[in-house]
DNA sequence: TTTAGCACTCTAAAGCAGCGAGTGCTAACT
DNA sequence: AGTTAGCACTCGCTGCTTTAGAGTGCTAAA
């Protein structure tokens, strides 16, 4: 069912149109100002056509036009060019992230969900470096009194986790250093999805052969590891969707923040798209889950040395600036997947 | 100026209504509902007083009256009861604080905004323990390759911070250790706040003499002092101003989330009441900043062994439920005192 | 000193008219 | 056949008037 170039020219004006203004678009407007050289008439027609193919809807009968989310869709796959930064935007992208290469990484992944959505002037989320995924690489107890410690976990891709542990036993420094190398040797590597609670349980009865210690050193790293199950959800601009006029109701804004408060399910979300390489859109009911029904997401995968370690994202309206926003988001997605690769 | 027995009653009465109905008070209502034993026309007297001395306003003519400022100054310093918390509320604040004792300061802190703001059904907030305040313990540094170190830096109520760096040069173990033990020697039991550039330049210049590193190290120092300048805010149920009838106009929200999307105004807000012990009260216009003029700020210092760390609070509409609100933060509090101080 | 009664005020809600943007249809034009 | 001018029609929006009701202040009686 391919459209005519007249039909495309028309169905492209009003989606531009509408994102500009965020009303409905007569066919006047159209005529005037998007020189097509028809008539209003003759662009009612077709307007009425592309409504019969539901690539446009009318709120109202004497009203305009307004794009249908498979309208969008089409513009999305179809018509819209590549967007162009201008070098204002492309400054501060670049310098809130190029900055920060010795920043650690949720540092430099909170940096970037702030320019995105100032920016883009939406709210924008992203996903932190899932934990699970990365890879242990080395563990470290510091005494720290008689009887605590601190115990130190990094994996490659830049985490640092640590807790304060009670030591139950006073412990030799060089019973310490033993048990301790002996856990990195069996860990090293792994990644963390793989530290099982039974490859801990065999390791721990490993060890209590030798020493009857660090109960509580286990049950940290167990505890940490459940407790990180989940990555991080950042947000950015939350407030910006109060500028959105399609969100001008206070129940629409209720529902909206109280959304950005659950951040599993934020999660949930962005970890759908994980998978796919590049941009991903999810235009209105495209996206799985109902709160989100009205809104366009626009996500995409960020990488540590080609490794897909989480994804960010833009949320708004399905009224967006599609053309735009990708362009922002895959600009600032080559950033930070520089930004992250470098000397790590 | 005191206030005539039945004066007090009926602002009581009015003041009382208000907060559950948040609508203006007739002498009607008043009379009826709260067995004063009067007319409506006698208590429409008083209340005209209590208008007249600025206790209470009229929105309009022909409705009824609401407190003011005053009024809830009044109701707040001479008025109101202790209130009393169900065993329902008494238990989720307890069950989210005491279970934690051994996980980080951060996240007791995070759970105690979460549960302050979901049992009052206010936006609540919490500054972050000050790591300018608390005291140097000891710094580590482990190397975790060739050419990166981890740099740990514990304070004594809890802080653990740590960094990447670079060491230029590599270094032997012997010395790194050299420098390290050094450091600590010399820093140990001073604040935070007291660890000044002067005082790194110094030490610096020491070292330079006998070792020619740890350039990054200091610079690692100096830059992790600066940018915890200023702890943060944590911040729960910032939807439920939603749920306020004063916050029904989209501007209003906006203006509050907006105002909470700024960590430093809020710990600029929150810092002012630090030094005075016990609960702070402060109603519409007695709050400094302009933009929280319309809004009731209630909040209280926490403490790790008697020590002042920061403070949490309610933000609300000046109509708020004050002698529950504040029960309810007591009771948070002293839980949190407990929790922080225990085995720590 | 208290209270019943009453006139008065003011808001919020409902109803109504006119405006204007935009449509669909028809007939004329190229 | 495709395009366009013209026109009647639709419908939400704005502003106006009207009405109902809640609550007041005042006065005069208890």
């Amino acid at each position: 069912m391919e459209l005519s170039e007249r039909k495309k020219r028309i169905l492209h004006a009003v989606v531009a149109s509408h994102i500009q203004t965020a009303e409905p678009v007569g066919s006047r407007t159209v005529a005037r100002s998007y020189r097509i050289g028809l008539s209003s008439a003759t662009i009612r027609n077709e307007m009425a056509d592309l409504e019969e193919m539901a690539y446009l809807e009318q709120p109202h009968t004497s009203a305009g036009r307004i794009p249908s989310q498979k309208g969008y869709r089409y513009y999305v796959d179809h018509l819209m060019g590549a967007g162009q930064l201008t070098e204002k935007e492309e400054l501060s992208i670049c310098r809130s992230l190029s900055f920060d290469k010795m920043r650690e990484i949720e540092q430099i992944i909170a940096n970037a969900v702030r320019v995105l959505s100032s920016v883009t002037n939406q709210t924008s989320l992203i996903m932190g470096p899932q934990f699970q995924k990365s890879t242990f690489q080395q563990m470290r107890i510091l005494p720290l009194d008689e009887t605590r410690g601190l115990v130190v976990l990094i994996t490659d891709s830049g985490f640092i986790k640590n807790k304060v542990i009670d030591l139950n036993q006073t412990l030799s420094p060089a019973e310490l250093h033993q048990v301790v190398s002996y856990l990195n040797q069996k860990l090293y590597g792994l990644s963390i999805d793989q530290v099982t609670t039974s490859l801990i349980n065999e390791l721990k009865r490993d060890l209590f052969r030798r020493l009857e210690i660090l109960e509580q050193a286990f049950i940290l790293l167990e505890e940490s590891l459940r407790e990180e199950q989940q990555a991080r959800v950042f947000l950015g601009g939350t407030t910006n969707i109060l500028n959105q006029p399609e969100f001008r109701s206070v129940e629409k804004i209720h529902q909206m923040l109280s959304l950005f408060e659950k951040e599993s399910l934020l999660f949930e979300i962005l970890e759908q798209n994980l998978d796919e390489d590049g941009i991903v859109i999810r235009i209105g009911t495209e996206n799985e889950h109902e709160d989100i029904q009205e809104c366009t997401l626009i996500t995409a995968a960020y990488k540590i040395n080609r490794r897909i370690l989480g994804s960010v994202g833009v949320i708004g309206p399905t009224r967006m600036d599609y053309q735009w926003v990708i362009a922002v988001l895959r600009r600032l997605v080559d950033q930070l997947n520089e930004t992250l690769s470098s000397d790590r």
